[in-house]
DNA sequence: TTGAAAATATTGAATATTCAAGAATTGAAG
DNA sequence: CTTCAATTCTTGAATATTCAATATTTTCAA
């Protein structure tokens, strides 16, 4: 009798290829949506995490949207050029820039919001309140699980 | 008294959010792991889709490893010049390529499966069996949902 | 049968991301 | 104080990904 291995389940059963096949997905549907307004994703989240109206500085910010440090630094430079967004050296911590949104940014974070609540109304119809909330549960304390 | 709108949600109560944001997490401990053997992910996933011996036309492939059609094709060219893999040409439909694991390929496989399944457990030691599976259960059916 | 449209895979140029190194500032130990 | 390590951000080169165009083969309607 065969010793009854983990090693044979298919790929479709692990945990890490339903979350890159889940996020795939919704990010792909989130995606077509924003590009109404030509804006990745990222910036989109950049936004949101701005619109607080306080200054974040770019180590911040790139825990918050998910994005190595490096990459970061090159889609606020297109940001700037856009201007929505600028940066302020920290006057408390010369080392650190602190970023801000600006008005442009605030007019355009409203319009991606209500596309990406769009999406989030979307998929609640075909998905359903129930799981939807139990799944984002579950997700929360994955997360904190991982740290 | 305000319209109480979800366009002011914070961005880590979004599902696309969360979802990427635990995809993130859980790829980065994979990665980790398979580092070991120096594989990318996609490799493994690509090893572990053709190890059941068939051959696999790149467009299916594609679907399966969750990569776009051109970023698979040099993948695979790396994965060719590394003797992981093979192409052979469908005889019933010249327009087609098939992919076949090789020896090599099968070897470093079994090696990246167990690397794989120790990262399940530690999972399901810290997040638990019954979250696990729910969490699975829950994902399978959004991807569903999204067809 | 022929010719146009669809399907499949690859290529090359443009773009984006990453890795490793660098510059500037702060912190803190001696 | 001064110097050396740590923190923060940016840069440049190397690498990877994507978009649009191409080549090949098949399908199917006329």
């Amino acid at each position: 009798m065969a010793k009854p291995s983990k090693e044979n389940t298919p790929i479709t059963e692990h945990l890490a290829y339903l979350l890159a096949q889940a996020n795939r997905e919704i990010n792909r549907q989130l995606e077509l949506r924003l590009s109404k307004e030509g804006v990745p994703v990222e910036q989109w989240r950049i936004l949101k995490v701005l619109s607080d109206g306080n200054g974040h500085s770019m180590g911040e910010l790139a825990d918050a949207v998910l994005l190595n440090h490096p990459t970061l630094t090159k889609m606020i430079d297109r940001m700037v050029s856009d201007t929505l967004v600028y940066r302020v050296q920290d006057p408390n911590d010369r080392r650190k820039v602190l970023m801000f949104i600006s008005d442009r940014g605030k007019v355009l974070c409203k319009k991606l919001n209500s596309l990406a609540v769009d999406q989030e109304e979307h998929i609640l119809e075909s998905y359903g309140d129930k799981s939807t909330s139990e799944l984002k549960r579950l997700l929360e304390s994955l997360i904190d699980s991982s740290n």
